[in-house]
RNA sequence: GGGCGAUUAGCUCAGGGGGAGAGCGCUUCCUUCACACGGAAGAGGUCACUGGUUCGAAACCAGUAUCGCCCACCA
């Protein structure tokens, strides 16, 4: 299977001089004669049948290789079953395609893991409001009922956003396709939870946790959102009665932003130090409404500057106040029901909504006259990261992990550069949230989801974590029962690298990770390294023998509306990528979101803009129809560096894929589209394409064979060194072209290889075409400013007077006096212009062209003393320097000799235009 | 409250201690047989502000301003 094809790709031959020449490629698959190109590129047509070929010939499937070649392994951040496809997908999705392409080209063993996350609280919501909409509530139908329901969901809806990875392209090992509620991987996940907890790494805690009332369930505290604003909200200041009074003092003042709190109230603290209230410690308060005696405590943890310096505690409701009622050994009173309504504790306001019984507190401390002030107060309540709602304090029991043994290793990792993050800056942001990292709570208390193999004995009390579902006490044999709760998805999601491995819960030992983990690349939105990122270290190390997760992290950019506003559903703001496909077709957005994986924090994106790439296309579809209408006599085989062109286009073919291979290497991808834009279309189809026409057209059939040869070489190379970023395009390109080895597809054709190409590197060359191109640009000005036409031939020469210019140029004259129309071209190092000519300056060189009486000797005047003012400027900000003797002293003698050679062209360019300005004088 | 990022041409953005870049837009010319989704020639910028380091700063450092992201138990 995949072996055979692999290594047939990987054999091919890409090395000058080692082709088959003479033969024409015979692929029955693709025809051997190559049908002619339509006129534009059809993407709506093409990728459909392409991505169908793809996954027909099996190269999605992992690929053995190369032998010798280090695997190349991913795992795409499982998106949520219920997910639809959202821009981020398409930019980070396009990130791991590129990169896996590109491994999948060098012929490393190559495999992109997929899949999806069952996502607990999302897809629970979704089949509760599919249950609403039937007048049913979960616990109508039942957990066992409602579990089928969720699995059922699944099967309806989990394909989407697999299918949508497949529109844009990506090449996903999708025969292989994982989910983190199958059975194998519902088997590591009890396999991590009773190790952690028989290493007493897993407990259950008493304690305040985030609890949404909506969801009814725990949240981590990772998973509580601010708002991005700060609320409007009131600080309620609230008179507090002493029971008798001290001194003049009757009461006690405190402030509040959640007044309903106070049903919890258990007493009043202040700082020790606060000299206003030392006669009131130790004296009580009669809480009012309720009548509840509550202590005046001093303590530490209280500001004195904030509010009035007295602080209610409410134990059952705040974190801080729950660790001040453990120091004080204070009751701890919970006055709200899962859903937020205030419960039996509460008294009269039992069975009111908590923001309810807010306002009805309120007005009852109004009523008793101890409502002391209201004042406007902005704060930042949390949220529920899943559906919105304002979370409650609440104090519960629940399973936590104890991060202080798991964040020291994983810090270390960061630290030390076995993961690199790029870019590098996240380092401090994981350093800073790994270092204060409380404990995980990992219970939630949903239906969906891993349920925690816990078992409880209710006849001895015995309680223990098992691999397998137990249906005796292994102490007394007496009925047991499995903890009702299921894990936090992301505790699932943390060992998402190895258990779609094949873990067995024996560290590496299993064919597939000893080969292929760790894994080399994790691409991500930042917004989850806290969620994800950083437990997948913990977990790794933890669990696989000490081994990282991947090697790097590539933290990718938000994408913003063309406003710059993030996109929310609330806004309505949301691009869509499968519009955006519709409209541009899917190589024009890849490309466009590959250009802004900058390293930047966000960037913005306008679909109009998307245009750019849409030509970009064009542009290079067109190139290679031009290319394949001109193969008539074509033989293949090797590149032919004959002439100055030639050598040229393929010495910055060399340079273009060395410097591809070390942008790629460090993950510089807006860096990697800029070289390809600028190499294809600035350099191939500007020039090259441009240089070959009158060799095509000729009739020197040698000169028209080396053109050609060059052509579909330099076309055919970069075709592969596009793919990876527009894969679409590129193979229905290459299939309609000769090129080079027997690869049955460019998804599996072999990747440039830079070390064989620099044998292309010619100086030489490419100084001889870049003169030739400015003597071409030189005359092409002068016919803008003359308003002559590319028709009329015109007589030149050139003064190339730098030490062998002319003779290089001289090599070139024939394809510049082609290229420029000219009726002649003299090229000598002293050239002298003649007689109604203009001269012109480009570069090192003068070129004069004879225009006759067109010469307009007051226009050139003016347009040579604006230069000459340009010159002067530079010179005198140069002579500055070189008059400076600190820079003469100090400067790096490199570019003090810099300065001294610019210093003298710019004095030589001077003198050039004061003798065409004097020659204009009469 | 703390941390991080951004501020460069009309717009969107690259770049980065020693002669300011791209795309789009704009001006002029060209429908020449790859491409008008194109070609050619041009115009356009005190690189946010203030200090500092340096022979030299748009780049490095500090501060300021504006915008943005993240973290945080000030009731």
């Amino acid at each position: 299977m995949s072996e055979t094809r692999q290594g047939t790709a990987s054999r091919e031959g890409m090395r000058p001089g080692e082709g088959q020449e003479g033969v024409v490629p015979d692929d029955p698959e693709i025809g051997s004669t190559w049908a002619p190109m339509p006129k534009s590129y059809d993407p709506k047509a093409i990728e459909g049948p392409i991505f169908s070929s793809w996954q027909e010939a099996g190269y999605f499937e992992r690929s053995m290789g190369i032998e010798g070649k280090d695997p190349f392994t991913i795992v795409i951040p499982p998106p949520n079953v219920t997910g639809v496809l959202h821009i981020g997908h398409a930019l980070n999705g396009t990130i791991q395609d590129i990169l896996v392409r590109h491994a999948r080209m060098q012929g490393r063993p190559t495999r992109w893991i997929v899949g999806t996350d069952h996502a607990g609280i999302a897809t629970q919501n979704r089949v509760e409001k599919r249950l609403a909409s039937r007048g049913l509530t979960r616990f109508d139908v039942g957990r066992e009922k409602f579990v089928d329901e969720c699995w059922k969901w699944r099967e309806e809806y989990g394909g989407t956003i697999i299918n949508q990875f497949k529109a844009l392209g990506c090449s996903c090992d999708y025969a292989d396709e994982k989910f983190t509620m199958s059975p194998e991987y519902q088997r590591a996940v009890r396999k991590v939870f009773v190790t952690w907890y028989d290493d007493g790494l897993i407990y259950r805690g008493h304690r305040i946790i985030n609890w949404c009332p909506r969801c009814g369930t725990a949240l981590s505290d990772a998973e509580v959102e601010h708002a991005e604003q700060p609320e409007a909200g009131h600080l309620w200041y609230l008179r507090y009665p002493l029971k008798d009074p001290v001194g003049e003092v009757t009461y006690v003042v405190i402030a509040t932003t959640r007044p309903e709190t106070m049903l919890g109230d258990v007493a009043v603290a202040v700082s020790p130090t606060d000299e206003r209230f030392r006669k009131l410690v130790g004296a009580t308060i009669v809480l009012p409404v309720l009548g509840r005696e509550i202590p005046i405590i001093a303590d530490g943890y209280v500001d004195e500057s904030f509010g009035t310096g007295a602080v209610k505690i409410t134990p059952a409701h705040d974190p801080n106040d729950f660790e001040v009622g453990l120091r004080h050994d204070l009751e701890q009173i919970n006055i709200l029901n899962k859903d937020a309504t205030i419960n039996a504790n509460g008294g009269e306001f039992a069975g009111m909504d908590r923001y309810a019984a807010r306002d009805a507190i309120v007005a009852r401390f109004d009523d008793l006259g101890l409502l002391d002030h209201v004042e406007e107060h902005d704060h930042q309540p949390g949220h529920c990261y899943r559906c919105g709602t304002v979370i409650e304090p609440w104090l519960s029991d629940q399973w936590f992990v104890k991060m202080g043994p798991l964040a020291e290793p994983a810090l270390d990792v960061v630290r030390d550069g076995r993961i690199k993050f790029y870019p590098q800056r996240w380092d401090a942001t994981y350093y800073a949230w790994l270092e204060n990292v409380r404990d995980w709570c990992i219970s939630r208390q949903l239906w969906w989801g891993h349920r925690i193999p816990v078992f409880y004995c209710d006849e001895c009390g015995w309680r223990g974590a098992s691999e397998e579902d137990l249906t005796a006490c292994p102490a007394c044999g007496g009925t047991v029962r499995q903890d009702e709760d299921v894990l936090d998805t992301w505790f699932s999601s943390q060992m998402w690298p190895f258990a779609t491995m094949g873990w067995s819960g024996e560290g590496r030992a299993h064919e597939e990770l000893e080969r292929y983990y760790p894994t080399q690349v994790l691409s991500t939105a930042p917004d989850i390294l806290f969620l994800w990122v950083a437990r997948m270290v913990f977990s790794s190390l933890y669990f696989m023998d000490g081994q990282v997760p991947f090697e790097s992290v590539i933290y990718h950019p938000t994408v913003l509306d063309k406003n710059g506003d993030r996109m929310s559903k609330s806004r309505g703001n949301g691009i869509d990528p499968l519009d955006l496909i519709e409209r541009w077709g899917t190589d024009a957005i890849r490309f466009h979101l590959a250009k802004h994986v900058t390293g930047a924090q966000s960037f913005r994106l306008d679909p109009d803009r998307i245009v750019t790439e849409r030509n970009f296309i064009t542009k290079i579809w067109n190139a290679a129809r031009f290319v394949q209408m001109n193969l008539d006599g074509y033989v293949a085989g090797e590149p032919l560096a004959v002439e100055p062109v030639d050598r040229w286009i393929l010495s910055r073919l060399a340079s273009l894929v060395a410097q591809v291979d070390a942008q790629l290497e460090g993950f510089e991808i807006a860096d990697v589209t800029t070289e390809l834009y600028n190499f294809f279309w600035n350099e191939f189809c500007d020039w090259y394409l441009e240089f070959s026409k009158p060799r095509l057209y000729g009739d020197d059939p040698r000169q028209r064979l080396i053109a050609q040869r060059n052509l579909v070489f330099v076309l055919d190379n970069a075709l592969r060194l596009l793919h990876p970023i527009m894969p679409f395009v590129t193979e229905e390109i290459w299939r309609s072209m000769p090129h080079l080895g027997d690869a049955p597809s460019l998804m599996v054709a072999a990747w440039p290889a830079a070390d064989t190409l620099a044998s292309f590197a010619d100086a030489d060359a490419e100084h001889a075409v870049d003169l030739a191109i400015a003597t071409i640009a030189a005359v092409r000005s002068v016919r803008a400013r003359y308003g002559i036409s590319s028709r009329e031939p015109l007589a030149v020469a050139v003064k190339a007077a730098v030490p062998g210019d002319a003779a290089l140029l001289l090599t070139q004259t024939d394809l510049a006096a082609q290229l420029a129309n000219l009726v002649s071209l003299e090229v000598t190092a002293d050239a002298e212009k003649p007689a109604h000519a203009i001269a012109q300056l480009s570069g090192d060189i003068e070129v004069f062209v004879v225009l006759g009486d067109l010469v307009d000797f007051a226009a050139e005047r003016g347009r040579l003393d604006k230069e000459m003012g340009r010159v002067r400027a530079d010179l005198a900000k140069s002579e500055g320097k070189l008059g400076n003797e600190s820079f003469v002293a100090k400067a790096a003698p490199a570019a003090v000799d810099k300065e001294r050679a610019k210093h003298d062209e710019l004095l030589g360019v001077l003198e050039t235009l004061g003798d065409q300005l004097a020659d204009l004088a009469e």
